[in-house]
DNA sequence: GATGAATGAGAATTCATTCAT
DNA sequence: CATGAATGAATTCTCATTCAT
C-alpha cells in the first residue's frame, strides 16, 4: 500500500527464490552460497546483506516454503454444501498443486532431521502441523455435528486425514513410479471418508 | 555360510552403527568421517578401506536402515484370526518400534533429497515401499477376498494403511507434543478400517 | 582564522571521536568503517569525504591522540620554586588523567608494530617523544644548572623521568591489579629524584 | 627424555617460529594464515590440526614470546658480589638481546589493545609482569637488608626498575634515532642506583 | 590390514571501497 | 554534500581423501 515497496524485502524475496531453485535443483546439501548469488545475478557479499549466514538464508527459506504451503492450503474456501464434499474439494486443491509441491517438499525432509536441535526450525515445522491440521479441523467438526458424520474425535479425524495427504506424499517421494499422488491420495480419503460417514438404517 | 563370519562384515557393520549413532545425534549433514572413525575407535584411514568414499558409506547405512525397518514390519507374521486383526497385530508391532524408529527415521528423510538425482538412493527407497505394501496387500486382499471387508483394490487400500502409518509419523516428526504417534496411528488405521468393514444388515 | 569554524573540520572530529571510542571498546584491529559510521550517525560514504580511506582515517586518530597528550603534557606551566617540586607537579599532572589516558593509550601502542613500515606513523610516533622529552629537558637543566641537582645530562635524566612514567604506564597495562599508576609513578621519580639530587654534607 | 620426541610439539613450535618472523616482518595485523602456511611449507590445512584457529595461534604466538622472554630474564643468576652489580649484571643481560627483543616486542603490544577483553591475554601479561618484578625484587630486598640501599619498598623499587627497562624499551620503539637502548637503560637505572645507594658520611 | 599426519580444493564469510541517485 | 546498497577481492576455515610407514 505504501508508495514504495520496500526493496530490502523484494531483494529477500529475490535470494529465497534463486535459493529455492538452486535447493530444487541440487538438493539442500549440495546449496551454495556462490550458485545463489550468480542465480540472483547479485554478489556474493550482497547476501550477507539480507541474511546473517548460509543457515540463516536456509531456514528463511525453509519458513517461506511452509507458508506458501500453508498459503495453498488454507486458502481452500470450503463453499461446499456438506462435509464430505468440503473434504473432497480441499483434496482437489491439495492435489491440483502437486507439481509445485514436489519441487519444494524435499526442502522440509531436509530439516526434519535438524528439527530436534534447532528451536527455529522446530517452532517452523510446529506451526505448519498445527495449521494444517486448523484448516481440517472445522470441516470434520461440522460434519460430526451435522450427523453427517459419525461420532468422533475432530481432531483425531483431521490427523488422520492429515496423515493420509503426507504419508501419500512421503510415499511418492520414496517411489514415484509406484505411488500416483492424485489418485492415492484421493483413494486414501476415501476410504477414511466410508468410514466416517454414517451408515443409514 | 563359512563357519567363520568375514571379519571384513563385521567391521563394516562397526562402522555403520557408528554412522548411524552419530547421525541420529546431529543430523546426516553434521556426518564426518572424523566423527565416525571416534565413535569406531578405528583410524580414518581404515574407514576406506571398508567403503570406498564418504557416499558410498551413506549409502550403505541408508539400506541398512531401511534393511532393519523392513525386517521389523516383514517379520509380522499374521496369526491373527480376521484381517482386521491381522491389521491390529501390524499396527502394534509398527508402534512398539516407535523408540528405535525416532532415531533412525531421520536418516531416510535425509536421503530423500538425493532421491531423485541418485539411482543407488532411489533403488533403496523404491525396493523399501515396494516391499512394505508388499507386506500388507495379502492381509488386506485376505480380508477383501473373504467378504470381511469391502470390495476394493487390496493395493490401493494397503498404500491407504501405509500412508496413515508413515504420514502419522511424518506429523510427528514435525510436532513431537501434538501428534502421538501410538495413539494416531491406531486411530487413523481405526478410521480406515471402519471404512473397509462390510456393513451388515 | 574565519570567524565561522571549517564545518569540514567539525566533521572530521565527530568521525575521529567516534573512531576513538570504538578503539577503546574494541581495539584498533576491530575497528571498521561501518562502526565508525554508525556511531557517527553518518552513512558510510561520508566517511570517505573527510578521510581518503581506513588508513587515512586511523593514522589522523593517533595523531589526535598523540596531540591531546602532549597538550596535557606540554600545558605543565612549571610555576614550582625549584626543579623538584616543578618534576612533582609535572608527575601529579600525569596522574591527574591517568583515567583518560588508559581508554586511549592502547591506540598508539596498536601502531607501535606499524611505526617501522610507516613513516608517517614514524614521524608521528617521534615528534611525540621529542616534544615530551623536550618539555621535561628545561626542568632538568634547571635543576642541574642551579645545582640543586647533581652534574648530568639533562637530556639523558628526561628519558630516565620519561620512562618511568609511560614505563609504568605500560606495566600498568599488562596487569592492571599489581601495578598502580598514580602510586607507582610517583615512587618510580622520586626514587629518581632522591638520585638526582645533591647530597649536602 | 623419552626415546621418540612427540613430533606434534615440534609441529607447534615450527608454526609459531614461522609466525614470529611473519609477524616481525610485516606487522600483527598482516599476519595471515596462508603465509604462515608458506613459511612452515606445510599445508594450510595442517596448521589447524595444531592451532585450532588464528586467534589461537596468536595468542600461543603471544605466550611463546612472554615465555621466551622471561627465560632470558629469569636465566640470569647474580653471581655478583652486591646488589648493585647484580643488578647492573641483569641489565647487561637485558641489554645484550635487544636485538632479538625488538623482533618481538611489538607482538606484545599488538596485544595490549584486547588485553582488557580476553582473559588468555591478560593471564599471559600479567604473569609475565609477576615473574618480571619476581625476578627482580630478590636483588633489591638483599641490598636493601644488607644495608647497601638505603630503606625501601623492595617490591616499588623492583617496578621503578622494570619500568626504567620496559619505558626505555617502549621509547625507543617510538624513536629508533633518539633513544639508544643499551645505553639509556643503563643511564636510568645509574640514576635509579644512585638513588638507591646508601650515602656514606 | 591399520594408521593418522598431511593435504588442498572448495566453501563461507568479511569489509574497505565505490558510485548512482 | 550525503547516502547506503552493492561489490568482490581477500581471508579464514573445513573436511573428504591419500599415502608413507
Amino acid at each position: 500500500m505504501s508508495p514504495r515497496v520496500d526493496v530490502s524485502e523484494q531483494r529477500r524475496e529475490q535470494i529465497l527464490t534463486a535459493a529455492e531453485t538452486a535447493v530444487a535443483d541440487k538438493g539442500l546439501d549440495s546449496l551454495r552460497m556462490d550458485e545463489v548469488a550468480d542465480r540472483t545475478g547479485l554478489s556474493k557479499g550482497t547476501l550477507y546483506l539480507y541474511f546473517k549466514n548460509k543457515h540463516d538464508l536456509s531456514l528463511a527459506l525453509l519458513e517461506r516454503v511452509l507458508d506458501q504451503e500453508l498459503d495453498a492450503v488454507e486458502g481452500i474456501t470450503a463453499t461446499a454444501p456438506d462435509a464430505e464434499n468440503a473434504l473432497r474439494a480441499f483434496v482437489d486443491r491439495v492435489v491440483v498443486d502437486v507439481e509445485r509441491v514436489i519441487r519444494v517438499i524435499p526442502i522440509s525432509y531436509g530439516f526434519l532431521s535438524i528439527a530436534f536441535r534447532n528451536r527455529r526450525v522446530q517452532q517452523a515445522l510446529k506451526q505448519y502441523v498445527r495449521r494444517y491440521i486448523d484448516a481440517l479441523v472445522p470441516i470434520l467438526r461440522a460434519g460430526i455435528e451435522s450427523g453427517e458424520f459419525q461420532p468422533a474425535d475432530p481432531e483425531e479425524a483431521a490427523i488422520a486425514v492429515a496423515s493420509v495427504v503426507e504419508g501419500t506424499m512421503l510415499l511418492w517421494m520414496y517411489d514415484r513410479t509406484m505411488i500416483e499422488p492424485a489418485r492415492h491420495i484421493r483413494s486414501g480419503v476415501e476410504h477414511l471418508l466410508h468410514g466416517l460417514r454414517r451408515r443409514r438404517g
